[in-house]
DNA sequence: GTGAAAGCGCTAACAT
DNA sequence: ATGTTAGCGCTTTCAC
């Protein structure tokens, strides 16, 4: 900027002007700082603007996993509204461990990310309140944070949708109708499990409800265990996207009754189709990334805790007789 | 890190020492500054510390969509690379926009990242020339610069890649095999175009050729126009993971021997299996990324281009009869 | 083993 | 309309 000045024959301030596109610069001036800033290539050092200003037009993204679709739409939808704010986006996948969730946050502060979405992967945040005490905003998605730290939220019905689909299967006729769920220590297992039970009510059999993580021979197992049963399960709700899938390719042929929670590309085009209850990962991004540019750009008003709606899309698994 | 000076009892230096672990701190004065630092919650600006050293330990990426499940595999790939580098990620969707990637690439070198990987959305990336000259490495994955742009590039054996699937469905009795490709402006399209061309050889006829975005309304007036000929096709070979599903819809329940570029999850379960040619994003985005940190680390032997090859998996079908 | 001073490239505040 | 000065928080250099 310097050297842009002294060839131009002008100050560092006025350079800074017109990379600023501040007004009070002469425009014949003007133009020439841009003759020279064209001519010796110059580009303005970010790094130093960030230093100066304490606004890195940066937020950090931690996900479990960047290459899964349901969280790939949701960096998808940060970065759209991100950008509309000049933004860029850090993101990390936690990859379901505490430990990287927790070094991912603390670098992304570190580099003073001017705010935080984070999809926890622990249920310990004390780390975070020294940050949010210094001023960084946080969002916490799809699942709340642990006790004691009071950010804002943005959940999808877990609870609700699970009643749904057991709801669903209830109303077409099932009665044994199994749950195949993720492990119960992740929130939104725990949230479906609540809704499944509550719907259930006084059907529920316990050897019906099988929760872990998602591996094929583990649900094959737990699936054949229960289709052997006297009275095996007519029908079978699976607890999340990877965990339908899994069912799927554990039931091979047989045909249960079947509902998923989570959408997935080719549910449709399966036979018969794929009945779920869709969550909307780009709207809980969107709207998350909307709150907080809000909280950024000032608003310190209470926490909020939004919850946003599911829909259960019927395709034909979910519809099948007991 | 003055208060933490001052309230350690230390000078200024003495606490960059600690915090940078470097040598030549008496251990006492050491567990002094590091009381000092816990009790006041600080923590390293790393705004201040590139501006001093250069360096941002930060990596740009840009690809078409952070939401695509084949870029999002490639993303999680750099990512994982970049950790062992200790750099972070800063990635951005160009969204098959040339003006898109090169706003993304410019804004990633104001910022003075260490190294980009880029996706090229467009064919003119003169405006990189000034960019490589200063010294930041870049290497292009899935698809080359444009004319005049000397940089790594590791891409995926397209044309081979149609080739095999060409060869396959003609090992399987097919004469009459259609195309359908993304847009020729597309690289990869055009590559495998060339392949479907070599290997069909004679057999080639224009009227099963049909090359534009996956669009559903699109693709099914292709097929049905090639369907209703005197000697429609019997297979047909999609030319991305898009077109397949897309294919596959607009198929409805009409069974034509089918091979698509790319693999997607679920191939196995439709009926019949998929047979596909298989990239390997994962490892495009770990090559590259491995290579970009050996030029960062100072290597500047001349321009690699590297091919990773591909792999068919026969699935059902591409298998079936004409 | 420790510290003082200079300066990275920029912007904010205050001249002129 | 333009320029001057100070300083963001750190690392580097060199002195003690």
């Amino acid at each position: 900027m310097k050297d842009v000045a002294s060839a131009a024959g002008v100050a560092l301030k006025t350079v800074s002007r017109v990379v600023n596109g501040e007004p009070g610069v002469h425009p014949t001036t003007a133009e020439r700082v841009r003759q020279a800033i064209e001519s010796l290539g110059y580009s303005r050092n970010e790094s130093a603007r960030v230093l100066r200003q304490g606004r890195t037009a940066t937020i950090g993204l931690v996900i479990e996993d960047v290459a899964d679709p349901f969280y790939s739409g949701l960096n998808r939808a940060v970065e759209d509204v991100a950008i509309t704010h000049g933004c860029l986006v850090l993101s990390g996948s936690s990859a379901e461990e505490p430990a990287r969730e927790r070094e991912l946050v603390l670098t992304f502060c570190s580099r003073r990310v001017d705010g935080l979405i984070v999809v926890p992967a622990g249920d310990d945040h004390t780390y975070l309140r020294s940050e949010l005490d210094a001023g960084t905003p946080a969002i916490f998605v799809d699942r709340p944070p642990g006790p004691g730290i009071d950010v804002d939220t943005v959940l999808s019905d877990n609870a609700g949708g699970a009643a749904a689909a057991v709801g669903h299967l209830l109303a077409h006729g099932h009665r044994r109708i199994a749950f195949l769920g993720d492990c119960p220590s992740i929130y939104t297992a725990a949230e479906r499990l609540t809704g499944y039970r509550a719907a259930m009510g006084g059907l529920i059999d316990d050897r019906l409800v099988a929760m872990a993580a998602p591996e094929l021979v583990r649900v094959r197992a737990d699936l054949d265990r229960m289709l052997a049963l006297p009275d095996p399960p007519t029908a079978v709700f699976t607890g999340n996207g990877r965990l339908t899938v899994t069912a799927l390719r554990a039931l091979g042929g047989r045909r249960l009754a079947l509902v998923g929670f989570d959408d997935f590309e080719l549910a449709d085009l399966l036979t018969p189709g794929v009945t779920v209850i869709a969550q909307d990962p780009i709207g809980l991004g969107r709207v998350a990334t909307e709150l907080l540019f809000r909280r950024i750009g000032g608003d310190h008003g209470p926490s909020e805790q939004i919850q946003l709606p599911v829909r259960l899309i019927a395709r034909g698994s979910g519809e099948l007789p007991p």
